[in-house]
DNA sequence: CAAAAAATGAAATACCTTGATCAGTTCGAT
DNA sequence: ATCGAACTGATCAAGGTATTTCATTTTTTG
């Protein structure tokens, strides 16, 4: 099998059009990216093989299922200890409510996007839960008014 | 056919599956979520059709397709117009590195997340394309360090 | 330039999936 | 408790799909 150290341009198409659309057939995938199926399958399997390509996911409109309040929240660590921040990191992990977390430059350690249904449900979790965990130090909470763009598809 | 004004407990399994993995078929997931593949392909339907359920997509590896950086940038505008409003939201539009575009409540504007292959290449987007845009009056970039958390999966 | 390696397209098959039908069941309203 | 609407599970046909094989073409390597 092929080393995929770069890609071609049939490459880059197949990976634009499964961005966009991840129930594409290899038949219709195939006359999109000018190849035959098999070529394409082939191709899928080596770009998922070396971790290229990505699980299949099913987006959900967060606004209808209760979710149409975006907070983006900065957070201060007490402590920079490797085991502290193992800690966090792992609990970061165990709340559903926060969607993207971010270690940042600059003078904020982290960069939190939690979705909650409204601002108080958004208060109750900044109070119990990050500003109740033991290595947070201080946060910066900032609404999001509006969402001008959300993508999944990287620039390819 | 049913009014989606709540969801049970099937319809939230499935929600949950889908999000995780968008490939299933309606007999896997109708053994997941426990109810029959026809009962699941009328709830998928359901759901579609009031906008809850959206597209499938494939995730793709930033880091392997050269787009391992994320900076969040924040913007405030020289106006705030609507026209010059639109006329930037249309822009950001256009702009495959930008990912992410919220507008915010507080001292900035907007919060960007911006991918980019290094800090060379976010240097000339900054300068090229984000200060060079006419409504932009003032930027400051945020690099992050890692990712601790990705996901697309809202909590349901 | 020649040989070897790798990728390609076409074809074929077995499988699986989607989507529809129908009788039975649950659930809510009166 | 009874009626009716809505939902459910089982079944099934038609169609499409994934994946393999093989001969051919293209690319790489020596």
């Amino acid at each position: 099998m092929k080393y995929l150290d770069q890609f071609d341009e049939i490459d880059h198409r197949i990976l634009r059009a499964l961005q966009r659309d991840a129930s594409l057939s290899h038949a219709a995938l195939a006359e999109e990216v000018g190849a035959s199926p098999a070529s394409c399958w082939r191709r899928i399997k080596a770009l998922e093989g070396a971790g290229v390509l990505g699980p299949a996911v099913r987006l959900v409109n967060a606004a209808k299922v209760g979710r149409g309040v975006s907070v983006m929240c900065q957070l201060r660590m007490k402590t920079h200890a490797t085991k502290d921040r193992q800690e966090f990191e792992a609990f970061i992990q165990t709340r559903g409510e926060i969607m993207d977390c971010h270690s940042m430059s600059g003078e904020w350690d982290y960069l939190l996007r939690v979705v909650v249904a409204d601002v108080a449900s958004y208060e109750r979790f900044l109070m119990r839960e990050l500003l109740a965990h033991p290595a947070v130090a201080a946060a910066a909470s900032h609404f999001a008014l509006s969402q001008v763009k959300y993508t999944t598809a990287l620039p390819i």
